[in-house]
Parts: structure tokens; C-alpha cells; sequence
RNA sequence: CGGGAAAUAGCACAGCUUGGUAGUGCAUCUGAUUUGGGAUCAGAGGGUCGCAGGUUCGAAUCCUGUUUUCCCGACCA
């Protein structure tokens, strides 16, 4: 490809709207163009690169024994009521309407659209299990789209199903994904750790998130250094390092003016954070319930657990208005669980570890001391504090550690969520009807091409591994104009550009504005054609070290057809 | 959805306090000179100053409303 030709509209300047590294330079080197907000138009070399990202997540797929298909981005209401989350999934659903006046909305997700597939096509366990996938785009109406194709309104999915006769089939076509995500992130050339997940809105029972490693990743990794322990913050399970236990003295009722947050009952009574108990009351909106939960002063209620104990999902918790806590005979400020019985007590099991610790006394003004756990209240024991960073490995015992990531991808063990309400069923060998056990396997596509640039780039731009760089080589003459160096480029261009994806880059800029341009791109591989022309000898810029190096042509040709060559 | 900030040429920004000709750099176009690290000179094009209303002889500037964008939180691939 001509270079004359291209369109290559990089920016010397970072646009206001892009903070984080990755975006700034998608948008520099004329990656892609914002339409709106959470809403981008890939340019061809952005494109070009996009398609690399999703050849090599198809490659694998398809290695896998899944078989693709495409289905529409347009949904009708009607599956979405079968499945029961044309209610509960909320404003994140862009719904729209016919001119006849029929629902529809743009999916999210497509558990509905895979089983109503599946059902009507497979009947018999002889067909199963099955595993259907495809590359398409999504759109979720984000509260708060951010940081270019991290986290957009539309994006590419690619989503995997499978269908299997039993869980021990579901067992397995999940261990078939787990393995084909890691050889994807790997050859994507992605430094990720998989750590447990919890199940979110799409629900099921199992599921693990695959994390790209960065600073600027959304999400947090709680994970152990000394075992393989990881797992998603929201799910994250951990000890608190231990406390001494006292002998229990008697409850006293204390006045504690104006004093409302853990902080300030800490200083006023001069008593460390875990010598106190938090009581947060939260509301199910969903299930119509509320629940009080306890957990250690120096701990966060972790929500997505208080979802969980309510039987409730994330989106439909929220903390209990003043009005509300005042008609379950509380007040805010002053929450305790002793003598308190409107509503269930959930009790984080680091609080039953406490001794003679303080809480509210549901009265204003007065906080209770010397409470202990059993002797003065009770409640349902579990799991609902945030680990972090420091906490004792559930699993070893040793300090767990907490790092940044990017969720990349997602495998979830749904069982039979859909299938059962769906009705998609199969005829078992004693000719029994039994629904269907499903797994769901997602790749945020135009996420982890963000992931990619996020990983890797330096001072000059990007720096794309050469399977998913737009182009594998650029040759760069200092003077297309020079007649020996017009000569050498183009005789290096025939030579290449039938072998491998080449630039000649044949624009009438001066070499530096050039060099400036493949750099902030990313083409890993730069020929700069120049005052050696004469005797046939050029140079190779490498960007993975920015080290260069004098070759002959044959040198170059041989040099880059091994390197494609060994991609595949 | 809560809290903050912003909106002036393709991009980055000044002008606004104190109302009076809409500007700078980069990019674009023409010509010339340049060609080993974002060239120089000369010239040119490009704007409903986010939108609507108000105050005023006169509004980018002051007032009101509105929309959009970005940042911080709650949600997810």
C-alpha cells in the first residue's frame, strides 16, 4: 500500500476528550474517530487491526469445535419476557418501537436469541453438546461511557454458547473455553491473570473473568503470590488478620453526641476502627426486602454480596433512606443490631471474631459499648465485607495482594437460568425431556484491541505486536524525490508486498515527520531508505527496542518473511 | 443517576473580568526553496463563538433556560 493513498490522520496534540494512554494514541494515530459519546467510527488502519484481533479469536474458536453464526443486534420483547429480563435489566437496555407499535430493543447480550436458536433446531441428545458463537456488536446503554473502546455504548462482543446434556457436559465444554480464552489472551499478546468472578446480571453458579494487567483497568484483583488463588474484588473472599480476644464485660449505653461516621465514633472514644461495628441497612428493590449487615469497622460492606444474601441483583440494591431506617425503628447515624428485629441481620464472620465492640443503639445520640456477638444479638452469619489488599488468603493463608485489570473476558456457568424458563429442551436416551445446560462465554473484541495499545506503547506511540499490527512493515525513504532512494524503495516494495503487509511510505513530507507518524501507529517494523541507497544497504528500525540496524534488501525480505511467517 | 468542570475553525487554545472589527499555533490549499527526525518564506481558504430566549443602540463576552462532552462515584465485555 501506497502511503499517498492512505487515509493517516494522526494528531500532534491529544484531543481534550481522551485521559488514559491507549485512547489518546487510538485517536493520535487516527486509530478511530469518536461519533458520540461511547460511540466510535474505526478508521482503516484502526480497522485493519481490529480484524487481526478478531481472526486470531476465531482461529481459536473455531479450533475449539465451536461453529459461528451471526444474528441480528435488533431483538424482539417478546424473548426477553420469556427469560424474565425485559423487566430486570433496567435502563442499560436500548428499547425502541415499530411503527406497528411492537417492542424491541438493541441486545446487550444474546442468551434469549442462542436458546430460542437452539431450541427449535435440536432436539435429541444425539446432537449435543453444541457450542455456537459469534463476532457482533452490542449496545448497552451506559450511565457513564468512558475511556474511548473501554467502555462504549456500542461495542463488538464476541459471544459464545454452549448447550450440553448434564453438568458434567457443561463441566467440560467450560474447561474448553477456559483453555481456548488463555491460548486467545496469549497470542493476543495480552499480560492477563484469570481470577474468580461473580455472576452478575447474567447469572449461573460459576464463572471466571480474564484480566488484561493495567494501572488504568476498571476493575481490581484481589490475588495470592505463595498460591493461585485470584479473584475479582466483588467476589473476593479473605481473613481479616486476627484479633485478640477479650473477656466479654458488660454492655453500657454511651452518649455520643453528633457523632455519626466510624471515624468520628473512633476518635470520640478513642477506640480503633475494629473495635467497632458498621451497620448498614440496604433495600431489594427487586425482592422488596430490606436487611441490616454488620461488618468490621476497618471494612467496606461489599454490595454484590449484599445483592447475593437478599436474592437480589446489583442494580436493584441501595442503601435505606433516613425515612426508611426511622420506620424500622432506627436512625441513621446511631444503626445497631441489638434489640433490633425489623428486619433480617446479616453478620459479616469477622464480626462473631470481635470482642467487646461498639454499635449504634438505634436511639439518637447513643452508641452501645462492650457488645458482643450471640450474648447480646444474632443474625445470619456469611460472608458480605470487601477483601483487600493485606487480608489473609482464604486459601493459604498468606498476605493477598491487589492489582488493576481490564476485563477482557468473561466464562460463566449459567446451568439451566434460560433454558428452564425458555423451555429448551432435548430428548435424553430413555427418551425423558430435560432442558438444557448452558454455558456463556464472552470477549469484550473492541475492549481488548483497546487492551492491547493500553499494554503496549512507549514514549513514541504504539508499539503493536506484529499479529495484530495494521501493517507488518513500512518502508520510509529520507527522499522519494532522491532518484537512487526512489529506486531502492520501490525495488524493496516489489520484493515485500506480495510476502508480507507493507507501506511504502512515497508521501513528500520531510523523513522526520514520517518516522513521527509509524512510530505513534505502531507498525513494529520501520525500513528507512536513505543515504546508503546507492549501495543497496538500508536501515530496519525495530520499535519493540527502538534499535536499528543496517541491512541489505535480501537481509530485510528474509528477515520479515520469517518473522510473518512464524505467526502462523 | 448524584457530585465537579467545560463547550470559540479539523486539533490544541486565547479573547469573556471591564459588551463595540473573532484571533494564535498546528493541520488544509497555492507557489518557491528544502529532504537523516514533526522545515522555511510568501499568499489563501475555513467560524450560525453548542442551542434557545432575555438585557442592550450593540452580546463570544452579562442574565435565564436547555443540550452535549469530559472527570469522580454507583454498573459491565
Amino acid at each position: 500500500m501506497k502511503a499517498s493513498k492512505m487515509i493517516i490522520p494522526t494528531l500532534k496534540e491529544a484531543p481534550q476528550e481522551a485521559i488514559i494512554d491507549s485512547h489518546i494514541l487510538m485517536l493520535r494515530a487516527g486509530l478511530i474517530r469518536k461519533l458520540v459519546s461511547g460511540v466510535y467510527n474505526f478508521l482503516p488502519l484502526g480497522l485493519r487491526s481490529l480484524h487481526k484481533v478478531e481472526k486470531i479469536i476465531k482461529e481459536e474458536m473455531d479450533r475449539s469445535g465451536a461453529l459461528e453464526i451471526l444474528s441480528s443486534a435488533m431483538q424482539p420483547k417478546e424473548l426477553w419476557e420469556e427469560s424474565g429480563r425485559w423487566k430486570k435489566y433496567g435502563p442499560e437496555l436500548f428499547r425502541f418501537k415499530d411503527r406497528h407499535d411492537h417492542e424491541y430493543c438493541l441486545g446487550p447480550t444474546h442468551e434469549e436469541i442462542f436458546t430460542d436458536l437452539v431450541r427449535n433446531t435440536v432436539k435429541s441428545y444425539k446432537q449435543l453438546p453444541l457450542n455456537i458463537y459469534q463476532i457482533q456488536t452490542k449496545y448497552r446503554d451506559e450511565m457513564r461511557p468512558r475511556f474511548g473502546l473501554m467502555r462504549g455504548r456500542e461495542f463488538i462482543m464476541k459471544d459464545a454458547y454452549s448447550f450440553d446434556v448434564d453438568e458434567k457436559g457443561l463441566d467440560e465444554s467450560y474447561k474448553i473455553m477456559y483453555d481456548t480464552y488463555s491460548r486467545i489472551f496469549t497470542r493476543l499478546g495480552l499480560n492477563f491473570q484469570v481470577v474468580l468472578a461473580d455472576t452478575g446480571a447474567i447469572g449461573g453458579n460459576a464463572s471466571h473473568q480474564f484480566m488484561a494487567l493495567s494501572d488504568v483497568g476498571e476493575s481490581t484483583i484481589i490475588y495470592c503470590e505463595n498460591c493461585s488463588y485470584a479473584a475479582d474484588e466483588e467476589k473476593a473472599y479473605s481473613h481479616a488478620s486476627a484479633l485478640e480476644k477479650e473477656d466479654l464485660k458488660d454492655r453500657e449505653e454511651v452518649l455520643t453526641i453528633d457523632k455519626h461516621s466510624i471515624e468520628e465514633i473512633s476518635e470520640f472514644l478513642n477506640l480503633p476502627l475494629y473495635k467497632i461495628a458498621k451497620s448498614m441497612i440496604y433495600y431489594a428493590e427487586d425482592s422488596k426486602q430490606y436487611g441490616m449487615f454488620i461488618v468490621r469497622g476497618d471494612y467496606e460492606v461489599n454490595e454484590i454480596k449484599v445483592a447475593n444474601a437478599l436474592n437480589s441483583s446489583e442494580v436493584f440494591i441501595r442503601l435505606a433512606s433516613d425515612e426508611e431506617i426511622a420506620s424500622l425503628g432506627s436512625i441513621t447515624g446511631f444503626i445497631g443490631p441489638v434489640n433490633f428485629s425489623k428486619c433480617k441481620i446479616f453478620v459479616d464472620e469477622e464480626v462473631t471474631k470481635m470482642t467487646n465492640f461498639v454499635v449504634g443503639a438505634n436511639k439518637k445520640d447513643y452508641h452501645l459499648i462492650n457488645v458482643n456477638y450471640q450474648r447480646d444479638f444474632d443474625g445470619i452469619v456469611g460472608d458480605y465485607k470487601k477483601a483487600k489488599e493485606g487480608d489473609l488468603c482464604p486459601v493459604c493463608g498468606k498476605p493477598l495482594k491487589s492489582e488493576r485489570g481490564i476485563e477482557v473476558g468473561q466464562v460463566f456457568k449459567l446451568g439451566t437460568k434460560y433454558s428452564l424458563p425458555m423451555n429448551c429442551t432435548f430428548l435424553n436416551e430413555q427418551g425423558k425431556t430435560l432442558p438444557m445446560m448452558m454455558g456463556c462465554y464472552g470477549i469484550g473484541v473492541t475492549r481488548t484491541f483497546q487492551a492491547i495499545i493500553e499494554q503496549h506503547h512507549d514514549e513514541y506511540g504504539i508499539v503493536f505486536p506484529l499479529e495484530t499490527s495494521p501493517y507488518h512493515i513500512v518502508i520510509v525513504p529520507v527522499n522519494y524525490d532522491d532518484e537512487e532512494q526512489h529506486r531502492v524503495s520501490d525495488q524493496l516494495y516489489e520484493m515485500l508486498d506480495s510476502k508480507v503487509e507493507t507501506v511504502l511510505d512515497d508521501r513528500k513530507m520531510k523523513i522526520g515527520f514520517k518516522m513521527k507518524d509509524w512510530e505513534l501507529i505502531g507498525i513494529p517494523y520501520i525500513v528507512i531508505v536513505g543515504r546508503r541507497a546507492l549501495e543497496n544497504i538500508v536501515e530496519l528500525k525495530n520499535r519493540f527496542d527502538n534499535s536499528k540496524v543496517e541491512l541489505t534488501l535480501e537481509q530485510v525480505k528474509d528477515f520479515i518473511v520469517d518473522k510473518v511467517n512464524n505467526l502462523k
